[in-house]
RNA sequence: GGAGAAGUGGCAGAGCUGGUUUAAUGCACUAGUCUUGAAAACUAGCGUACUCGAAAGGGUACCGGGGGUUCGAAUCCCUCCUUCUCCGCCA
């Protein structure tokens, strides 16, 4: 979200910003000015009001001691007079607030700078690209489901059995490969200087608002209802939300937080071709890393995340590219996105498998994460990205590792954790 | 799940028979005095948010959350949440 303040100062701004994610109504930039403005005057008023009646009780309780009690009745009905336009002025007020908080929970991120123009995922500029010759298996080759029959990986007719379509059972190798991957990555994580964070895997209402799932994205969450719980979407929402509704000090930066958890997703998203196997499915699992930074040093904190991410895949020798995300597919909270995608030489196209963003002010006015700059309080910087999400991995690996007699071999880096070279 | 107790500023802790409470006091913290330096002592400052004001400086709200009674609520009432103690159940 937004800050009002900072909309009225910089609208020119804020609508090239919005114009770069190819909206064109900006109508309620101006609404929501007016709006505050409104609501500064409501304050105004109400706020004397509330002053003068103040003063007046308190006179009212001095009369009392000095047994005057006609002049104080005289006073009573006065203050209760002035009561009513209180209460007038109180439904005002929360009811501008209500609209004004309405209008900017609809207003996106102002994309970074450097954000290239675009409408769709095609228009996304390669900001690193893969430096070698992509791999290229034989025509026998196998995607990522076939090969995990052959091998008894995993089975999504189980999971359907058991749970429900998009609920991958892992077992065997499978299920070693995904514990294997787990703790390497937690290790690269924690190597790098990121804390581990082993945090709930349900949140309550205040922790999905807090990193914005709530309102608007309910639908993508599951719900529990009976104990009004929500399942993770990612990590990010519990371990951000850390530091909801607190003030740091310029010592205590940076943070730098990473955690695995499973990922919930409803997802009521398309089938077919594209998202069989593993491609998208309702449970998952990543491991995350979450900063919070000085705003001045977000970006390099990016920069650091992104080499970071680099760095792990380098490791798994697979063959990947850097993404810079276009005005139009970068995401609503979201100023600057960097999306990591690996090549599935069996499937033949590009899966994304991290996404790497700076998300500047925009969540932590929300979760009022700030730190004591002097003697005011500032928002902080919130970042994260997926260091790494499995499943897409897990394709990555069995498709462009496999050997022409059928079997897949682990990566170098994998192999302390699987305990096995091949597959 | 049952019974009881409690939630006050960074922490500890008073207030809780409703009205000079502007939330005492201590610790911690910050600045100053003193000191070669530090400690101690002393002095002053010390919450968050919104708002008025050029500024100085005001105002309002907030004592777990929400609602209510009252001219007036940290204090009374309702409700929810959380923590602690005991009992039950349980990996």
């Amino acid at each position: 979200m937004l800050q009002i303040g900072f909309i009225k100062e910089n609208k020119e701004k804020v609508i090239e910003g919005l114009k770069k994610r190819n909206l064109s109504d900006f109508a309620n930039l101006d609404e929501v000015i007016q709006l505050d403005e409104k609501r500064k005057a409501t304050q105004t008023e109400l706020n004397t009001f509330q002053a003068e009646s103040n003063q007046i009780s308190k006179e009212i309780g001095m009369l009392y001691k000095q047994g005057k009690r006609e002049e104080a009745d005289v006073l009573k009905t006065k203050v209760t007079q002035g009561k009513e336009r209180v209460k007038e002025l109180e439904n005002q007020m929360s009811d501008l607030s209500q609209k004004i908080e309405n209008i900017l929970l609809q207003i996106p991120n102002v994309p970074h700078s450097s954000v290239p123009p675009g409408t769709s995922e095609e228009d996304n500029e390669v900001f690193r690209a893969w430096p070698h010759a992509l791999p290229e298996l034989s025509e026998t080759a196998k995607p990522h489901w076939e090969l995990a029959k052959d091998h008894n990986l995993f089975s999504l007719e189980l999971g359907t059995k058991i749970a429900g379509a998009g609920f991958p059972l892992y077992r065997g190798k499978g299920a070693k490969l995904q514990r294997a991957l787990i703790a390497f990555f937690l290790d690269e994580n924690t190597e790098a200087g990121y804390e581990e964070i082993l945090p709930p895997h349900l949140v309550n209402e205040a922790t999905a608002r807090g990193t914005g799932q709530l309102p608007d994205k309910e639908g993508q969450m599951y719900y529990v209802t009976k104990d009004d719980l929500y399942l993770l979407p990612t990590a990010e929402v519990p371990v951000t939300n850390i530091y909801r509704d607190e003030i740091l000090k310029e010592e205590d930066f940076p943070i730098m937080m990473t955690a695995y958890t499973p990922c919930f997703r409803r997802e009521a998203g398309s089938y077919g071709a594209h998202v069989r196997g593993l491609n998208r499915v309702h449970q998952f699992d990543k491991v995350e890393i979450v900063r919070v930074e000085l705003p001045e040093n977000s970006y390099a904190a990016l920069d650091g995340m992104l080499e970071h991410v680099a760095g792990i895949l380098d490791k798994l020798e697979l063959p990947y590219r850097i993404l810079r995300l276009c005005g139009g597919d970068v995401s609503f909270a979201s100023a600057l996105t960097y999306d990591f995608e690996i090549w599935s030489a069996a499937q033949k196209r590009w899966l994304e498998v991290s996404s790497v963003s700076n998300f500047e002010t925009f969540q932590s006015n929300r979760l009022k994460l700030r730190y004591r700059d002097g003697k005011k309080t500032e928002l902080a910087h919130t970042l994260n990205g997926s260091s790494l999400a499995l499943a897409r991995i897990v394709a990555g690996l069995l498709e462009n590792n496999q050997t022409p007699d059928g079997r897949i071999k682990i990566p170098k880096a994998l192999q302390p954790y699987t305990r096995f070279e091949m597959i």
